[in-house]
DNA sequence: ACCGGGCTTCCCGTTCAACGGGAAGCGATC
DNA sequence: GATCGCTTCCCGTTGAACGGGAAGCCCGGT
């Protein structure tokens, strides 16, 4: 950034300090920001006050700073992500009538599953992923799927890489995880108990740009032991319906 | 801005870059979004690979730039509409199963009103409000909610500034205005026909944090002469569902 | 009332990142 | 092969950004 002995960039730190904003902690003080994005404390206070000047960050009653609505605003509108959203709601929506439990949209960013969409049936159980949440690619089911189409240096990169376990039965060894993958693309679906939580099982299915490539992935939570049949089916029609709407509506 | 002849700030300018995107014009070539932004050649593409480094902006295939998955992630993760958009999403489902018809949540944004959400039924007629799109504050019937639940002086500001008509049917003088918030305040519902379109009526209640203040209007489009009876009982009812969920989610 | 701790604001000299004009490189399309 | 537009590189200038320090402010504790 312009003449810091750090030598980085303003964008750089404009970043950082949005990056300190989550989802458990919507609200802070410029000096708390100041602290998580390693900023001198005069230079965050600078930096918070031209955010809040532009509308990027909001005040609150008590001066502390939150996400402003115009960046809400900037970052969506005419961004993928919505596009794509927009496109799948509705059917998200069926699948979610039909199974009746969590149903998510993801898609590969940075070697990792980063889920847009999630709709909640309110008798479902529990569920860890967030709308603007991560997830290692291996360990989902949505992960695996948007692995398995992903560009071989993807496949190796995250293959070799360190493989975390997100629960006990998360499968971390590579040579299972490449005749996983093989199979989601000869089968076009996913089947994956345990994986994340212990007690849920993940289905997801691929959904494609046109007949082309791969874009994000559905998939829904289901209990353990539940049956897989009807979620699969679901999910296959929900896709292709996807793939088409995303293809129509941009001729 | 650091060294700008121009004296603008960074910040000022990258706010400007993002604001040459919008829902028609998703990809841009790095000389566009200068020209857009005013900005001299060599300073927007200099800006733009900022941007792309960090990954706020991305380039596809051909070189040209869209916004970023990092900044919608940036942007929504601990965003104050997520929040507000994932405890109504629910309520809003049952909404559109009930009434069919387009569903909508919008919030005060800078003296206009920004829609957070919509839901579409497949059946349903035209629609111009779009997610992250803005309708003027007195040409809509979300709007109409907000204004009449604003401060006072948002009032007199709206309706002293110039009223722009919508459609022929668009309410702009000030007087009538008046009396429409004030219905507004007194019976908790506005039902405008022709406001916006006018093939359209459009139905909208305020929803409240507890029972406190006004945070947001839900609203629905209804065909012209539909009956607005089942819309506004379930509006109603989604209503007070959402400020009960927004207010358990942050005890 | 007094004190201490944290947040915030103001001040100010230093410095280097940002700036933008110009020109050359690279594809397209006509 | 000439034109047009996007992009990249170069480079001298300059003032915006930087951050240390100190003072102001508002708490809550004692």
């Amino acid at each position: 950034m312009a003449n810091s002995p750090s030598g980085e960039a303003v964008t750089e730190r404009i970043v950082r300090v949005l990056e300190t904003f989550d989802t458990d902690r919507t609200v802070q003080t410029a000096s708390e920001i100041g602290r998580r994005a390693e900023l001198p404390s005069s230079t965050a206070h600078r930096i918070v006050a031209d955010l809040v000047e532009c509308g990027l960050l909001e005040r609150d009653e008590e001066h502390r700073v939150r996400l402003g609505m115009r960046l809400w605003e900037l970052a969506l509108r005419g961004s993928h992500a919505l596009r794509l959203r927009q496109a799948a709601l509705p059917f998200m929506e069926r699948v979610q009538a039909r199974v009746r439990e969590h149903t998510q949209l993801a898609v590969l960013e940075n070697d990792e599953t980063l889920f847009v969409e999630r709709l909640s049936h309110p008798q479902a159980g529990a569920n860890i992923t967030r709308v603007a949440g991560r997830l290692p690619l291996h360990a989902s089911s949505s992960g695996l799927v948007l692995l398995a189409h992903g560009p071989r240096e993807l496949q190796d990169r995250v293959l070799a890489g360190p493989l975390a376990a997100a629960s006990p039965e998360t499968v971390t060894d590579p040579v299972r995880l490449r005749r996983i993958l093989a199979g989601i693309r000869r089968e076009g679906v996913v089947v994956a108990p345990g994986t994340v939580e212990a007690v849920s099982t993940g289905v997801a299915v691929p959904v494609r740009e046109g007949r082309g490539r791969v874009i994000a992935a559905l998939s829904v939570v289901l209990p353990r032991e539940a049956p897989t049949r009807v979620a699969v089916d679901e999910l296959r029609t929900a896709a292709a319906g996807i793939s088409a709407a995303v293809g129509a509506h941009r001729p």
